[in-house]
DNA sequence: TAGACTTCGTGTACACCATACACAGTTTTA
DNA sequence: TAAAACTGTGTATGGTGTACACGAAGTCTA
C-alpha cells in the first residue's frame, strides 16, 4: 500500500469482529482479568441504572475494580462501548410460546416486543447508532420478522422493506412514549396533567390566529380530554401499515 | 408556598417563553450587547459547519467575540440552546407555489419537505428532544400538515394521529439516510460498495444456519444487486401510510 | 439629582470527560 | 534463555458545562 494514501478511515468489520467475539488475540502475553463481557455487561448495568449519560469509562472501570486505561485493552472506544452495549441489552428473542400463526399476528406481536424493550431500556434509543444491525442478536430479531412473512408470496425485497418500515415504526413510537416519560420524571407533572399543560401552550400560540388548522384540532380538545392509552395510539398507526402489508400482499396473490 | 416542596422542577412554560421571546425583561441595567437571535443563530452556523458534535458554548462564545459565561444571559442552559437551534433550524414553510391541492399531494409534499430539510440539517436529529413541538415554526409545519387534510372527513383526533405518524416516518427514513451517509464518509466505502460490504457480513453470519429467514434474503441477493434510491425507498414506505389514510377517508365518508 | 436597584460581561474555579503515551510486570513462544 | 507479545497502571492533555463572585454600566425612584 503506498503510503499515506489509506487516511486511517474505519472498518466496520472491526465492530462486527467485536460483536461476534471473533478479533483474533495472539496468545502470547498474560490473559485478561476481565472478559468482552463483563466490561460491556457493567456498561449495561449503569445504564439501566442512571441511563446513557451515567455511563462514563471512569464508572465503567470503577464497577470492575479496575483503571481507566485498562478498559481500552477490551474496547477500542466508548463509541465501540455503545454499539456493543446495544447488542447485548437486546436479548435473545424468545417468543416460541405464544407466537401466532398469521403473519399479522406476528408482525404485531414483533412490534410490541421491540416497543416493550426499548421503553424499558430507554437508554438504547440515545445511542448514536452508526451501522446497520451486525450483532447476531439483532440479526436474530430481524429473522424473526422476516420469518413472521414466510407463508405470504411477498418477494425477499418487500419483506425487508417491510422489516424496515415496522421496526422504524416501533422506535419512533418508543422514542416518543420515552420522551413523555421523561417530561413527566423531570417536570413533576402527571401524564395525565401533561395533555392539559400542553393544551393551554397550544392555546397561547393559536391565539395569534397564524395556525387555523391547529386551532381547530386545539378547538376539539383532542389534547384536553384524557386520551387514548399508549398502547392504543401504538396499536392505531401499526394497523395503518399493516393494512398496507395486506394490500401488498392481495396484490401480489393476484399477478 | 410551603417551603421545601417545590423541590425544583423544570419548568416547560420557561422553554415556551424562550421559543415565542416573550420572556419579561427587566427594564433596569444596560441592554445586553447580544440578542437571543443572535446567539442561537452563531449556534446554527457551527452546527452546520461541524455538526451537533462541534457546538460547544465555548466556541459559540468565541463566534460572538464574548466570554462563555455572558452566554448565559441569553441562555439558561445549553439544553435550552440547542432546542432553541432546533426551533430556529426549522424554516418557515412556504409551499404556496407547487402546493398540491388533494390530500395526498399535500401530505407527500410535507414529507418529502421534511426529509430534505432533516437530511440537510442533520444535526436537528442529534439534538436530544425533551418536549413535545412547541415553537412557531414547529407549530406552522403541523399546522401545514393538518391543513392537508382539510378537505377531507377525517376526525382532528384522525388528523393529529396521522400527522404524527408521517412525521414519524420522514424522521425515521431521514435518520436512516444521515447514518448512512455518515457510515460513508467516515469509511471512505462509497454509497454503492455498501451493499456489497453488508452483504458479504450477512453471508458470514447467516453462514452459521442460525438465520433461515435472513438467509433467505441474503440468497436473493437483495444488498448486493444496485438498490432503489432512497428517494424510492421513501416513496415505498410513504405510500403504505397513506393508503392506510386513504382507507380511513373511505370509512369515514361511509359512516 | 442622588442613591437604590438591576442587569451586564468577565475571570476564576470545579468537577467531570475521553483517550494518547510510556512503562513495568507477566506470560508464552522460538 | 531470550525475545516477543500482551497486560494493567499512572500521568498528562485538551476538552466539556456551569456555579459563583465581582465591578462596571445603565435605569428607575425618592
Amino acid at each position: 500500500m503506498p503510503p499515506g494514501e489509506a487516511s486511517e478511515k474505519w472498518d466496520p468489520a472491526h465492530l462486527m469482529d467485536l460483536l461476534w467475539r471473533t478479533r483474533p488475540r495472539g496468545t502470547r502475553g498474560p490473559r485478561g482479568s476481565l472478559s468482552l463481557d463483563e466490561v460491556v455487561a457493567a456498561g449495561v448495568e449503569i445504564a439501566d441504572e442512571e441511563g446513557l449519560a451515567g455511563v462514563s469509562m471512569r464508572k465503567v472501570a470503577g464497577r470492575l475494580g479496575v483503571t481507566v486505561m485498562s478498559l481500552y485493552r477490551y474496547v477500542p472506544s466508548k463509541e465501540d462501548l455503545l454499539d456493543l452495549m446495544f447488542e447485548m441489552a437486546t436479548p435473545e428473542p424468545t417468543m416460541a410460546a405464544d407466537w401466532p400463526t398469521d403473519w399479522r399476528g406476528r408482525l404485531t406481536a414483533y412490534a410490541h416486543e421491540m416497543r416493550k424493550l426499548l421503553v424499558e431500556r430507554s437508554w438504547m434509543l440515545d445511542i448514536p447508532i452508526s451501522t446497520p444491525p451486525m450483532g447476531p442478536h439483532n440479526f436474530a430479531w430481524m429473522d424473526l420478522a422476516l420469518g413472521a412473512m414466510a407463508d405470504t408470496p411477498l418477494t425477499e425485497d418487500d419483506k425487508l422493506g417491510i422489516l424496515i418500515l415496522i421496526s422504524g415504526y416501533a422506535m419512533n413510537e418508543s422514542r416518543q412514549i420515552v420522551s413523555m416519560n421523561r417530561a413527566v420524571a423531570r417536570t413533576g407533572v402527571s401524564y395525565e396533567e401533561w395533555g392539559e399543560v400542553y393544551h393551554r401552550m397550544l392555546e397561547r400560540a393559536t391565539a395569534t390566529g397564524r395556525f387555523p388548522a391547529l386551532t381547530r384540532v386545539v378547538e376539539s380538545e383532542v389534547f384536553a380530554r384524557s386520551h387514548a392509552t399508549a398502547e392504543e395510539d401504538f396499536d392505531y398507526g401499526l394497523s395503518f401499515l399493516l393494512d398496507g402489508v395486506a394490500a401488498l400482499i392481495a396484490q401480489r396473490e393476484k399477478g
